[in-house]
DNA sequence: ATTTTGTATATTGGATCCAATATATAATCG
DNA sequence: CGATTATATATTGGATCCAATATACAAAAT
């Protein structure tokens, strides 16, 4: 009978996609709705109307709900309800402690072992934020966009570190990740055309952000850099400045955002 | 009205304990099955079968197995079943490295804020686990002891990074302390009473397992007066050889296993 | 009037039932 | 006789239903 090596090779590179559930379905997008902010910290899930609302019984919602509290998304109390997790200054502060004591780790790995492939991947994921930002700067700074930016934010840091070949530091890294997403939010707290006082007008809003976007940018292409003269000491200062930066940025704005 | 201050403090420092649903009974009966080897890595786990012999429905059951896929200790593949995960030596190394990252940022925080009490709590357990040495090196070296000896192991991590007061930190190290835990078992991979020619006689192999012993519990002693002394980078130190040694020894003992 | 107690409603956890899919087995064809 | 297709069985994912519990509300008592 006739042998398929290719084929052989072909599935080692894509394994079989896993069949999506509704209960994974269901998953990702609650997910998405808590990361982007749709469902602020605090808000309470009811069983019946979610599931309704998603077109599912309740048991596969159930079951993402699970997932969700295993992310630390969700918060469950028997018998009482669902809460999305609320994270107090505290929280943030030894998630970014985590972030970059793993992300150190991480970094320290992939740059031993980069390759001028993983270079060119790396920048070209900075460039389409580059892009993105010249895009949406000046029509909205919407909950999309903010949304698009997360993405590329993770998937510049997952490229970045994929050389290190450790999945599980990786997905660890990425929970952080994502648990931190949801508050970089705070960064527009002002609806898209509203001055707010607190922040200064809409203008100076928007220059103040693409300022610091374009900071991190170049931060990142430093990260690339280091990592691509295998310069692992430097990169781990880049990121250590990155994620500290970062971090105080945000917690100045928490500060601020609980003020008024 | 009567006001009830007591009461309020009581409540302060035990707050009313969650209703035990079936859930979260069948999820603490497998991950114990599971750190303690009841359940090896790559056992298939059939809903059917499980449910009936935990005597609940098989819904609590697959709610259950999806808080376990959250902490690791079991792998779904929609459709066709859930699978003990089994970890690989590059796994370990992996969780090694996060672990030494992770609980030197802890044993850092820890250091800080050490009082003579936590010192105290500290060598108490470290007093009980000696104890445990003592009465269990004769009779058998069997699971029952290995489990305890974990449980030991962990309170007495757990105990020390206290201080730190960095709940998330924490529940993270015990995820990777806990994923450890199910290879420790490695150690005793002859049965009680049988002479392994790889391992050498009987008594060899328990002298040998208690001389380990004495010198993790030694570490541990060596840890705790670091952080009576507020000397962090000691602490971390210690730590940091504890954690290797640790390792070293685990990676001895897997290659050695999976020889013959 | 305030607090307590009883009752009704809402909501969750769990059990059973059904449908979709995977694996194992038998039949058919070259 | 080996390989391939068709069929039967096993097992999982999902829906509906029921019971246990929590919350909201009303009535009663101090």
């Amino acid at each position: 009978m006739k042998k398929a090596p290719v084929l052989d090779s072909y599935l080692a590179e894509f394994p079989r996609e896993a069949p999506v559930t509704a209960q994974e379905s269901v998953a990702r997008t609650l997910r998405r709705l808590i990361l982007n902010g749709a469902l602020p910290g605090g808000s309470v899930l009811r069983q019946e109307e979610l599931s309704k609302k998603l077109g599912v019984s309740r048991m596969p919602l159930r079951e993402a709900l699970l997932k969700l509290e295993g992310e630390g998304l969700v918060e469950t109390q028997p018998r009482r309800g669902v809460v999305v997790t609320m994270l107090s200054a505290q929280d943030f502060e030894e998630i970014l402690e985590m972030r970059y004591s793993l992300e150190s780790l991480a970094i320290e790995g992939a740059a031993k072992r980069f390759t001028a492939e993983d270079t060119l991947a790396a920048l070209e994921i900075v460039e389409r934020a580059q892009a993105e930002i010249q895009l949406s700067a000046a029509p909205d700074l919407d909950r999309e966009f903010e949304s698009r930016w997360g993405d590329l934010n993770w998937e510049f840091h997952r490229r970045l570190y994929r050389p290190a070949n450790k999945p599980r530091l990786l997905s660890t890294i990425e929970n952080l990740h994502q648990l931190f997403a949801r508050h970089l939010r705070v960064r527009i707290a002002t609806s898209p055309g509203e001055d707010n006082p607190a922040f200064g007008l809409r203008e100076e809003q928007i220059a103040k952000n693409i300022r610091e976007w374009q900071e991190v940018l170049a931060e990142h292409r430093e990260m690339v850099m280091a990592c691509d003269r295998h310069d692992a000491p430097a990169a781990q200062a880049v990121l250590k400045r990155h994620i500290s930066d970062h971090g105080a940025e945000l917690m100045r704005r928490l500060r601020e955002a609980a003020q008024p």
